[in-house]
DNA sequence: CCAACAAACTAACAATTGTTAGTTAAATTT
DNA sequence: AAATTTAACTAACAATTGTTAGTTTGTTGG
């Protein structure tokens, strides 16, 4: 558990920030206004304004890319697999979320790590794919459209940040196993 | 049907530029370039960059509000009321994938509209939260956490304006009754 | 034919943007 | 004690922002 730098300091604000607001709406002053310093003295610590934005996304776009790998490679049913992906989500969400906001809103300012960005996601997208087919080839999974379940629930997963802060009252793990409940099962009795 | 207006136009370019790069980041020379035009001419149809970002929202609230009454006012178990509420999202945002973008990621640029739109957005969140209560209630829904069921459904209906233009072969009607299954069913088998 | 209008233009504005340069003061290391 | 590092500052910049004023051009209705 290394230290909080400086710089750790203000890319946290800065993720609080750009969820409120988008990171375009977003000024080098309003966040050294949050910081209570003067915007030039950003520059002491950060390069860029861009570079607040890359360090964000890419960390957890790599966070769900090992993620990913760890479930691919795990022992144990589609349905297993699928409860794992849930539990991946809480809880990196869980973590960070103020950083899912960007990653789900203001990923197509990246520019030099745009391309780099979309291949990771398309990436995940393709192996959380590949395990709903495996799962119908297996008779596991009910055979609908498979683009359209995969849809469903990664919309889910990824709006989870707007909802974890406010519920605090419910651990991640009830969380995780509600959500796979729902998810999986549907509503209908 | 009222035939086209150029501040008809300006707004949809706009909601086109919204959508790829976010309010704050589009520029009114931007959106002048797309229509062919100088910025200043712009200022000839609308009043400001203000007013095409509530045009485009507060309609589209608005055309939500009504469409959740008319739910609500219908005979039919709850599973059917739920199966409306799929159709309207999807057939209205088969129609306005654009301006969809702008409804669930500028709505916090509104300013003087902005708690109107808080307040449409709430009230719909109850009414749906209402129907499912009561199925609930009359043993069609199973018992699960509300909110989590709530928050799942929407954030996959509200996801839907990222998806349905990649996928124009497929006709609103199969997709919506697609996604009721996935949705009310689960993929359990 | 002329008045009115629609829709474009050029030029400019005041404010705000991200960022740089150079400086200063305190804390830490040598 | 001296040297270096850390982290703040003031002042300024060039570019970009939304918007206004005033003008021009073509089209349309009386």
């Amino acid at each position: 558990m290394k230290q909080e730098t400086r710089k750790d300091e203000i890319i946290k604000t800065a993720a609080k920030l750009f969820k409120n607001k988008g990171y375009s709406a977003v000024t080098m002053r309003d966040l050294a206004k949050a910081m209570g310093i003067k915007a030039a003295s950003l520059y002491n610590h950060i390069n860029s304004k861009q570079e607040i934005l890359k360090i964000i996304i890419i960390s957890l776009a790599e966070e769900f890319t090992e993620g990913m790998k760890q479930i691919k490679a795990s022992q144990g049913s589609c349905i297993d697999k699928l409860k794992q992906i849930v539990k991946l989500h809480v809880e990196i969400t869980s973590q960070n979320t103020f950083e899912m906001a960007s990653l789900n809103n203001d990923w197509m300012h990246l520019e030099e790590k745009l391309e780099y960005y979309l291949q990771l996601r398309s990436n995940y997208e393709d192996e959380f794919r590949d395990i709903l087919l495996e799962g119908i080839k297996n008779n596991e999974i009910v055979d609908t459209n498979v683009d359209i379940t995969l849809f469903s629930i990664l919309s889910t997963l990824r709006s989870l940040y707007l909802w974890i802060p406010q519920k605090d009252d419910l651990n991640p793990d009830e969380l995780a196993k509600n959500l796979s409940d729902v998810l999986i099962n549907g509503i209908n009795k």
